[in-house]
DNA sequence: GTGGTCTAGACCACA
DNA sequence: GTGGTCTAGACCACC
């Protein structure tokens, strides 16, 4: 698993493991079924609390990302298996609103930010098949 | 002075505060040298304790965006006093990240969220003649 | 009178026309026994409140630089009516103190910053012989 | 930490305790890294209310002098992090030619004034090994 | 009238 | 435990 943590980001830790969790399955990295590593063994790695690893873990299961198996371990849940929270998509379009503002602030284009948006999209799309 | 707060955002109040008088200083409704409402003014129409206010109005003149006159009031700053923190890029651009993988989550595709970009930055630039 | 106000700076209005005036003093320009233009003539020279104006007047008099004279006008005083505040020197030391730990911050070197104070010591002195 | 307060100051009570860390930085008396006294730490010390020091923190961190990591502590910052507002060194300039002024209303003469930064730089200078 | 500072005390998220 | 946010209410300097 690679992960990284900055600890002087403002994102909370456990949001970091969650996003990159994420963000390793969207682009097929870590696929269907494939196990995790534990709690203790993930943040033994990435030099973390275990608390604050099995925090990011409950919140992946909560999206019906990974899933637990009681006394097999954790895996990546099926893509049907999938919750994506009510008004998730009008709370996207806000925070890209806001994002496009300080975007504005800081002199980037929108071609720029066209550009940074599609390279990303890019990104998901190579080996995204199965979802 | 249209600004509404949502008391259940997770964002803070004086976020909001700070976010939207940015979005009318770059759509233009807001121009250089115009005067906002005090403190006390802005606190009893949003309904916010004027120290919460008072937050936002000191982190927008950080930022160059307002400038205060003591005893006078709060006014719009010349945009060319504005400031950009450094390191403002890549943290957008890590959040775009943030912001495509959780849209992609939320079955938005990537032409819908272009379409969501280009419409807001449509928005900034109407009114911009000034800026 | 060669007075220059700004209103952004977060010096107060009335003590930016105390210090302009007492630097003219000290550098020879108004000289002793010499008169003042009126309150209400330098409100309206360099656009202030007259109550600001006449703060200053009030103070720089406290201070003994100038002197009222009742339905005569205003005038700077002799040198040897000055009052020194008592605990001055210390006050002074202390913010000279802050003033280095700035530069130091602002990556001012010690010549740099001593050549500043020959080059302002140097402005006084070379109209000052009366005081 | 060695701080203390001067309520009598005209200087705000949290703008004290930046000086005073920026001082102790400078001096290499709170090096990189190092751990601050918790914001309820500190305001029990010097018998402040925690929101004072709070904002004294927020400014530091702000400045680059500091940084916090969420849940664990405030802690000195890399020197590479600082940030110089733009306009400082006219600021100083402007600052320095005010208080020579005054140095020379209380009678200081030049080289008294000089020998006194000289004494500072070199109490900034002696212990900055790491700086 | 304006904003700036400070206190007291509450509640919350994060680790 | 840590810092962050918010409210309520007081006092002050400046204009």
């Amino acid at each position: 698993m690679f992960i990284t943590i900055q600890a002087k980001s403002q994102l909370p830790l456990y949001e970091q493991v969650v996003q990159q969790v994420k963000e390793l399955v969207a682009k097929g990295i870590l696929k269907e079924g494939e196990q995790l590593p534990s709690v203790r063994e993930l943040a033994g790695q990435i030099v973390l609390n275990p608390n604050t690893v099995s925090k990011a873990y409950k919140e992946l299961e909560r999206q019906g990302v990974i899933m637990t198996l009681r006394g097999k371990g954790t895996f990546i849940a099926e893509s049907s298996n999938r919750l994506v929270d009510p008004g998730k998509r009008d709370l996207i379009k806000e925070q890209l609103l806001r994002l496009v503002i300080e975007a504005n602030y800081a002199s980037i284009t929108k071609n720029e930010f066209l550009t940074w948006v599609e390279a990303e999209y890019r990104a998901l799309e190579g080996q995204k098949d199965e979802n």
